[in-house]
DNA sequence: TCAGACATCCCCCATATGGGCTATGCCGTG
DNA sequence: CACGGCATAGCCCATATGGGGGATGTCTGA
């Protein structure tokens, strides 16, 4: 009952591609079909390959991992995406659940775990590395920010006063005012200089353009 | 006049680490004769091979990758280091030729890049891929922190007061807001929250402890 | 239809922040 | 030795920030 699976490799990293393609094919029920180092590249290869699972770098160049898998599966509903990365904060986890993944597998991982999570999330079952859940859990706890919270903290990030993002946003201070007082609740902050440094920390903006 | 070069692979991540071994591997003149995956690791394993070359990821989960360089150097003054890092910003390539590395690779790099770089390093001579060098002198124009500066701007970033820094500094709250100020020109912030953000986006603060 | 989240706006006010200025002591370099 | 960078510290003051209150309109889901 195990076919091939045919694996869609995205990852902007030479090194990482060449080392999870070599993990990967060393299985005789695993296959690299094609590779990826970016998202429109991969939403363009998908769609050539038809690949059974896509493996996923969260940071890539052009898009965040979240448009890519909304993008694919808007085209395929039946998609199946297994989000790798590096960087192991429980929002990033978060958002590709959200977004749709399957699973969501550390760079770190060793090669039992890593395939296991492989075949797992080819099968369509939720597929985790070790620690994932426990951060998963702590997240569902605290309240995400609105969209138009989010702005408000991009604005901050980039150093702008209240008057500055009210102006930039089109709302009149006292509201930007109590859009920071509720971020402040929500991300339990100290101040708005600690407001930017979770967001950064925790890849709150991750979703958003570079340039935005 | 090439033996074969002997290198010593420090990176957390274990597709990384397959990914450098497989392309080095290929080559007849380079071989991988132990991998690391923390710095702790990565200079025990140097003191029983002594490498011809050490490839080091810079972002380690115990130690910086300039704190590794420097132990390393404190013994044995000839280690050869090259830095692999996904992380480009001009502050980490900087700190990392300032404590001794003879170059810095990118990770998206390609082979023929990667081992260019690997073969420059090996015979000592500066290693980079290709942007590096333009990065490189916009850091030069820009003032760096002193070692007081970067710990008031590591309290900045867990949203402290300048009260509470100047208490846990043991120092007066008028020098916290004169060294806030300094800060600021330096790095050319609007205010304290811009500060926090360019200090976390440059990454000012990665050779620091984390729990310091 | 009514509650709740979201977004908008207004008031008041204590405190924090940031800019300007001067000044000391230490240390390393020229 | 003198100079400059660093760290320390004080003063004054305009403005920004953050916390409290109350208010309106939309939209969504129970």
């Amino acid at each position: 009952m195990n076919p091939t699976c045919r694996i869609l490799l995205v990852d902007d990293h030479y090194v990482v591609r060449i080392g999870m393609a070599s993990s990967l094919n060393l299985e005789p029920d695993l296959e690299v079909v094609a590779e990826a180092e970016n998202g429109e590249a991969a939403i363009a290869l998908y769609r050539e390959h038809r690949p059974d699972l896509v493996i996923l770098d969260w940071r890539l160049p052009d898009l965040s991992g979240g448009d890519v898998i909304k993008a694919l599966h808007a085209e395929f509903p039946a998609a199946r995406v297994l989000v790798l990365s590096a960087f192991e904060s429980e929002e990033v986890i978060y958002q590709a659940l959200q977004a749709g993944a399957v699973g969501y597998l550390a760079k770190s991982s060793r090669r039992p775990e890593l395939i296991g999570a492989v075949r797992l999330a080819a099968q369509g079952k939720a597929a985790f590395s070790a620690d994932i859940a426990a951060k998963l859990a702590s997240r569902i706890q605290r309240p995400s920010l609105s969209p138009r919270e989010l702005e408000v903290v991009a604005e901050l990030v980039k150093g702008n006063s209240n008057k500055e993002i009210a102006t930039r946003l089109n709302i009149s201070e006292n509201t930007v005012k109590l859009h920071i007082t509720h971020i402040m609740q929500k991300l339990r902050a100290k101040d708005r200089t600690h407001v930017a440094s979770i967001a950064l920390q925790q890849g709150l903006l991750e979703n958003r353009a570079p340039g935005g």
